[in-house]
Formats: C-alpha cells, structure tokens, sequence
DNA sequence: AAAGTATAGTTTCGACTCGCTACCATCCTG
DNA sequence: CAGGATGGTAGCGAGTCGAAACTATACTTT
C-alpha cells in the first residue's frame, strides 16, 4: 500500500500531458497561435507531396476544416504561399515564405529543443525513442499514421548506379525522383518497412 | 550536409508537441474539454493545501479568470465540491466527488498510460527521468515550479517516533501534520531540498 | 489602530478556435 | 457517363482564452 510515488508509466503520462500544456501557453507569441505554429513546423518538415490541407489536418489530428481556416491565416499573413498542385486542379502545395522562415528561427518552440540538447547524447535519442514508441501506440490505436520519413518507408527504392546527379531515390508510390534532402522530410503517404 | 535524419533534441521536441496535441485532440471526450479533463487530473493529484483555483492556474499556465471558469463548469456538473477553507474566508477548496473519480477510471489520458506501460519498466523510467528534466527546465526559464511531491520537498519534517497513529510527518511550511497517502501528492509550495 | 498592499476569487468582454455540417469542384472507377 | 470518393471552402454555434476591472479578505507597516 505505498502509493506513495506513483508507477512510472503514470508519471510518463503525466509530464506529457504537462509538457504539451507547457508548448501551447507558450505558442501565442509573435501573433500566432498554437496550431499556426504547428503548422509552419508541419509546412517547414513536410515533403512537397504532404504541403496541403488535408495531409495537415491528418497530422494534426483535426478536421480539414479547421485546418483550412488555419492555412488561410498564414496565407493572409504572408507565411504561406498557395500554390495550385501539378497533377490536381483541386488541389493547392503550401510553401514557407522567407518571412516564415526566419519566424521559425525565434520559433517559441526552441526552448524545448535546447531544453533537450542539455542531455546527454544517448539519453536523448533513448528518449526519442520511447516517445516514438508511445505516441506509435497511441496514434496507431486511433487509426492515425505516423507520418514518417522516406529513409524507413517502404516507397522508397534506392536506385542502383545514381543516375542523375547523385539523387539515385525514387518513390513508388508517387512515381517521382527524390533529391538527397527529400529524404528526411515527414509524408503523409509514409508506410514502414517490413525490416523496421 | 547530411540532413536527412533530423537531430536527436529536434525529434523529441517535436515528439513531444505531437504528443501533446493527441493528448488535447482526444479530451474532447464525455462532454468535457481538455482543460476541464486537466483540472479533474489535476484535483486528483493535488494535495489539501493546492486545491484551489489560484494553484491550479499556476499548475496549468493559465490566468485565474479561465481558471475560474474551467472550475466553475466542473461544479456546476457535478464533478467538483466547493467547499470553504479553513482558515482563510478568501478562499475555498475543491474537493473531487465520486461522479469526478469515476469519470477519471475512463480518462482518454489512460491510452497514455497503458502505451508507456507495455515499455520495459527501466527504460520506463528512465523515459519519466528525461521528460522531467526537459520539464523543469522549461518551467524554470518560465518563472514556473515544478509542483513536486513531499518526499523529495525541503519543507518535510520526518518526525522520529510515529507519534500518532504511524504517520510521522509534518510540513513545516504549513505546519500540518501529513497522513502517509499525502506525501505522494503534488504541492503547490514543493521546494527541492538541497540535496535532491 | 489605520493605511497600504498583496492575495483569492469572480465577472465581463472581445477575439478567436474548434468541430460540425453543408457545399462545390474535380478526380477516379466502372 | 454515372456514381462515388476526395480536396478544399464557407458559415454556424458553442465554448476558450487572456485581459482588465472588481470585491472581499489577509497581511504588513507604521
């Protein structure tokens, strides 16, 4: 009967609940609210397939709506540019502007990114790994993806012999060329692997 | 140049905000708002001497006029008791009733919970011990405390004897003697001793 | 004891979110 | 070409949030 410390799984809860609170009071700096900031984070990692409303709205867990009057803000505010899709009339790509961009620099945000460089480096990445883990879990259980990045999915097919200008990846599923840098942002049509 | 794989403290920032987010997404749950499911949370945890609104803005970030309004909502359905204090005619104490603890049983905040528990217990907490860490920095950069609990707090007195009844505690801030089950409980007046 | 200040809590206001539903346009499938 | 799926927007109503103004009580200083 010593409740007195509670299970550590409760405490993990707790303090995520606490530090999600922490980055929301603190997003209404520079004009902005909490889910605009997300989404120019959103906009600043997502590949060019996933920069649109409805894959925003995925990530975020709301409702194409919302996420569109979200959009429409930062377009109004000149951090989002809208530009109509390649292959879709329906369908606009949302770009960073350089104002944006350099928003993102004094994003309210990067104090928990320094908060987290303070640790060692590998308590960092176990950490990493362990929220990974939990928010997996609680994403897969509300039939939410995780979006990840091309490097782990199961799209990607690196090209042997590197043919145009050391890019040497394609995704299957967009049928496109991918450059070196594309390969570390976030998409919303990301699927693990099977060796993952 | 190789920035495909973003950098450790950047992933678990942004793990976190992810985090976060599902956790509000998901408190929109049995007529309640997150900020509402955060106060049941809250009164939960809190020991005798931080039930009350000003301690609660203060846990949650916010201002005691939202505060009010979140607690007054939780009174009026019948999920928070209030009663008057002690020894202060200002202030009042919020109690949770039985309809509060049984709402609790279906917390949307348990998804959490069970994800962090199917980790193994060690690097369970070693998951808690990080976040922590992370936490109280951000907090302290805010001007905010952490809200600790009495076992590692500088205002605990073990009382060598037991005196009444095996208790054998006592605040020295509040000069309370402190039943065992409290000092598992959050305070609003937590002080790390020196040698935590 | 009186004055001044700090604190606990409430109220009201305006701006703004959020989720919902309905809706339009385009795409895709058969 | 018909029917359904999908990308995106518009408007609504409920409700949050923070800010400021306010009351009442407690504490401090002289």
């Amino acid at each position: 009967m010593l409740n007195r410390i509670p299970a550590p799984e409760k405490t993990v809860a707790e303090l995520v609940e606490q530090l999600g609170r922490c980055a929301c009071s603190e997003a209404f700096a520079a004009g902005l609210n909490p889910a605009q900031w997300a989404a120019l984070r959103y906009f600043d990692r997502a590949n060019r397939f996933s920069r649109t409303v409805s894959a925003f709205a995925q990530y975020h867990g709301t409702t194409r709506g919302t996420a569109s009057q979200t959009i429409r803000s930062l377009v109004r505010k000149g951090y989002l540019l809208r530009l109509p899709a390649k292959h879709d009339q329906r369908s606009f790509r949302l770009d960073l502007t350089d104002t944006a961009r350099q928003a993102l620099d004094s994003d309210p945000f990067g104090e928990f990114v320094s908060a987290a460089s303070t640790l060692p480096a590998a308590e960092c990445s176990a950490l990493a790994k362990g929220l990974r883990a939990i928010l997996d879990q609680v994403l897969e259980k509300r039939a939410r993806r995780p979006f990840g990045v091309c490097t782990s999915c199961e799209h990607l097919c690196a090209l042997d012999g590197e043919r145009e200008g050391g890019c040497g990846h394609h995704c299957r599923l967009q049928d496109e060329l991918l450059a070196h840098q594309e390969l570390g942002r976030i998409c919303v049509d990301h699927r693990y692997r099977q060796d993952q």
